[in-house]
DNA sequence: CCGCTTTACTAAACCGGTTTAGTTGACCAA
DNA sequence: TTGGTCAACTAAACCGGTTTAGTAAAGCGG
């Protein structure tokens, strides 16, 4: 590649490696104007650029974050990728993507991978099968910023939606709309805090408008085996729900197939709010109102948060919030 | 970060430098077995991994690709990326992602500041406002793969659908439906090959079934200005498509909108067949028929080629072509 | 005219590895 | 006894910058 360095530099110039490299440096105190007349014009007649490996080595740094993701595939993922590359650019930092699909066995190589590249920090929406590991690296002195999944654990630096707001909203919009029995459909929230702040949240919603919590209306969806109770039998079920408050994206999506292929209508059969925005959502058969978050910002905030905690070793752990919204659309009904 | 180096492995471990390092890459020829076992243990007792910076400088490489998309938002997009990744991640490398949201000078700086990285080599989606520059990277050596748009111009590495018979195919299923006036939507495709290249396969399409093009039927669309002539005029034109071959993701999402606007109904009032697979599609009111790319497998492809060219750099150019498949739904009707 | 400061530089060490060109000691054949 | 080979290492140069410590020359006050 580029075979020009510094030393071509100095000598077209007539200077010293070290001149040269202090004026690459901008540091003009003690040079003659015309000195630096000299080497600005040696660099631009030989075309020269630094090369950053050689000066990361010196300064043992990368200018580089990692980011662990599930998959970047994913409609919000690829925003909230979007928000931290697109700051990470106006500090002239690099993101490295790294996809883990779910997997926390992945994701440990992933971190794994990412220290020892020696990237300066790094962001990771975190399984929580890997929490002794990440304390390590912190430990280390690894920068970690987290952001969507929150764990039980030590505070760290985080950043995520406000779940429990976002999630009361939700469960009174479908209140106010006059749903009493509100299906809650969730991946088990024991030890993920984000998810269970959706719960308490769908609980205090529940509360404020005076109606008591029906167990059998909380539902569980596995990522590998899908729904444990099927839609259809919950709502023949005694239970009996009127509205659907599906938790993620996948959930949603599998949710409207199965009621698809069971020909019940929303919203005419049942209401349905959900968390995550939708691609394309304006075209459905039955556009879905939803919950939406803001990937990109959290994106970016995430990169800030990081490059703070980078360029300050003493700052402390934060936890930023971020609000949702709700997007109406058609899929959910007034009952009476 | 780690402060274990080579030299504290080495003096662990009594052997030199040299020693060491000769152990870490693995080259055993002179060296002794009880040597090659204290220097294990000196490695796992410090957990000693090599600095990749250090590395690297004096490999003159950086294990690292840049890769310059439009939006890694896009869906096809975020598949492509997700397929370079997951091939560089088999090879011990890291791709760097550009946005350039669509902006001929943006992809300029991306290609700068990716050669001011010294990246081993860049994966693009070429706007063709940057032949010259591009060209100028591959004479100074840098290995540069094109993917999807193909300009005019010199035979380079590229890696792109089979557009020509795509655009056939689909051209001819609408045909085959009965449809005779078919509007092609297209962005402004002279300097552009692979858009000519639809073109191409719609023409051929309409030869081969003896219909005589008009000229009325093709239209344009502007990314900054949408549509030069609505949609519904066209319709109520004397040209009256009865269906609508749109040329990529934004088109359609665009055509939708307005005909949803206008209350025309598809496949009643039109047909529409799409390029590009669209998100979700099996939701939609009417799921629309597309010509469906495999975004994943050019990532890949791309980068495989990539690679070959880095590490041999006597490699020739090299054009691929992968095969596209019309995904059938329900936005098309026959027409007698 | 001497010594001190200031200006304008430079030599050399350093970052943490890799690689090349030796070096050392044991063994062996002539 | 000597020279040659080979196994098992090591010293030092190198990658391309940054940084520290130092130096030569000019300017200046006393």
């Amino acid at each position: 590649m580029t075979k020009v360095k510094l030393v071509d530099v100095a000598q077209l110039a007539s200077v010293s490696k070290s001149t040269a490299s202090q004026f690459i440096n901008g540091r003009f105190d003690y040079m003659s104007k015309e000195t630096q007349e000299r080497i600005r014009a040696a660099i631009k007649e030989l075309d020269y650029v630094p090369n950053p490996i050689a000066r990361n080595l010196k300064a043992d740094k990368t200018k580089t974050i990692g980011v662990i993701v599930r998959d970047i595939t994913g409609f919000d993922t690829s925003h909230t990728i979007r928000g931290v590359d697109d700051f990470c650019k106006t500090c002239d930092y690099n993101a490295l993507i790294y996809n883990t699909d779910f997997d926390p066995e992945t994701e440990a190589k992933s971190l794994e991978a990412l220290y020892q590249l020696r990237v300066d920090g790094i962001i990771i929406v975190s399984s929580g099968g890997n929490n002794k590991l990440i304390s390590e690296y912190i430990n280390k002195g690894m920068p970690i910023v987290h952001f969507q999944l929150e764990h039980d654990g030590s505070e760290k630096n985080l950043i995520l939606s406000d779940y429990r707001q976002a999630a009361f909203d939700a469960t009174e919009y479908l209140i106010r709309l006059g749903h009493k029995k509100i299906c809650f459909v969730t991946q088990d929230f024991k030890n993920v805090k984000s998810r269970n702040d959706r719960y308490l949240g769908y609980l205090s919603a529940l509360e404020k408008h005076d109606i008591s919590l029906d167990k059998d209306l909380i539902q569980y969806w596995h990522r590998e085996t899908g729904f444990e109770h099927s839609p259809k039998s919950i709502i023949e079920s005694s239970a009996a729900p009127t509205a659907y408050f599906t938790q993620h994206l996948a959930i949603t999506t599998e949710l409207l197939t199965h009621l698809n292929q069971e020909k019940i209508s929303i919203p005419n059969d049942v209401s349905l709010i959900g968390f995550d925005e939708i691609p394309m959502a304006e075209f459905f058969k039955v556009p879905i109102t939803v919950v939406k978050q803001q990937p990109y910002i959290i994106g970016k905030e995430a990169t800030k948060l990081l490059l703070e905690n980078i360029n300050d070793k003493n700052k402390h752990a934060q936890k930023i919030m971020i609000s949702c919204s709700i997007i109406e659309r058609q899929s959910c009904k007034k009952v009476f």
